[in-house]
DNA sequence: GTCTATAGAGAGATAGAC
DNA sequence: GTCTATCTCTCTATAGAC
């Protein structure tokens, strides 16, 4: 089976905006990098637009979301800090994926431009995640695993310096500089974040 | 004394950069901010990207830097907790600053579409702190206020949660939403923080 | 130092033939 | 569904009068 045209405009406009955004992808140059007219390209789509919102519907179907809603929250949070080492796991992975640090990229160049992203940003690279963790960290709290405090401060605590890791790594690699150097910071990050708030007994 | 025409090209061209990026900001849009012609503009810049550069130059004489800059780290670091707190303010203030937030987005932007804005970004929001307070925790663990572990690394940590603080004001305010849930989320920051490192005798 | 006028490039989009 | 041709708009930048 051959790739379609129209998910092959969809290829094209993905990289080309996470090069330069969305004004830097222009009609002529996904054309040009599908090997079409521009005119051809209105027979997938409606406008430029539609093939950015197409882009943001696909953005964050992937992910993360599926290697945790596997999972019950609830259980693999007893297992303290074997789960944010798993956590911390996936979550560099994802930095390191190319295809969601163009989705990153994306976004970043974007959210600037339009709400509509800036909440897209908000929900998925924080508000979720937190989320997610504040619910785990009052499991530790629950079973004398970690200090009390407030279950989400601590979770976005946890979680700042992976996205502040995230940012810097894909920058880097923007300019095709080494990022060997935040490989072991991530699990860095989580032995030292564990000595701040576990309960050894 | 008037203010000259060539400030306020600088004035409006920075303040349409920090709306919509340097390609949104174009030679028409300032020109008519400022009230004169779109040619009037080559008379004090060679070329739009000649503003842009001034721009940037003086992003950031100003800041943060000169706050610090009086002070002496080894000293100042042996208060502890009290120093954490002023850095603490002094980044809070900026980040509700409007002239700071201005930079701050054009930053953000810019920072997609130009490796020399990048630099500038990863110098004057990570390393450069990073450095400064690394040495503060340093002076801190030698005077056994703090637990012993890499100064740096401590410092990443540290900053990280008040940078995504910062994205998420300027987020949030770009939309007119309310940040006064994170008020008081920076000093909460400090306690939380500290309550993980301290060493208490 | 500002103006008018205009060049020249690149953008998004449409009409109509095949 | 793709093509050629073209429209219209916006952009950066320059020439030359005042």
């Amino acid at each position: 089976m051959e790739k379609s045209t129209k998910s092959k405009i969809l290829e094209a406009a993905t990289e080309l905006m996470a090069e330069s955004g969305y004004s830097g992808a222009s009609m002529r140059k996904i054309a040009k990098r599908v090997g079409i007219r521009e005119s051809a390209i209105y027979n997938h789509f409606k406008n430029k637009e539609a093939i950015f919102e197409t882009i943001l519907e696909n953005l964050f179907h992937s992910a993360f979301d599926e290697f945790f809603a596997k999972r019950s929250v609830e259980d693999e949070a007893r297992k303290g800090k074997r789960f944010l080492k798993e956590y911390v796991m996936a979550y560099k992975l994802i930095s390191f994926d190319p295809k969601h640090e163009k989705f990153f990229r994306i976004i970043l160049i974007e959210m600037m431009r339009e709400k509509k992203v800036r909440e897209l940003f908000m929900k998925h690279f924080f508000d979720k995640d937190v989320k997610m963790l504040a619910q785990a960290f009052f499991v530790m709290m629950q079973h004398d695993l970690v200090r009390s405090d407030d279950p989400k401060l601590m979770a976005q605590e946890f979680l700042s310096p992976l996205f502040t890791m995230r940012l810097q790594v894909m920058l880097l690699r923007l300019d095709g500089a080494p990022t060997t150097s935040f490989s072991t910071l991530f699990e860095r990050h989580v032995d030292f974040f564990w000595q701040g708030i576990a309960i050894v007994s």
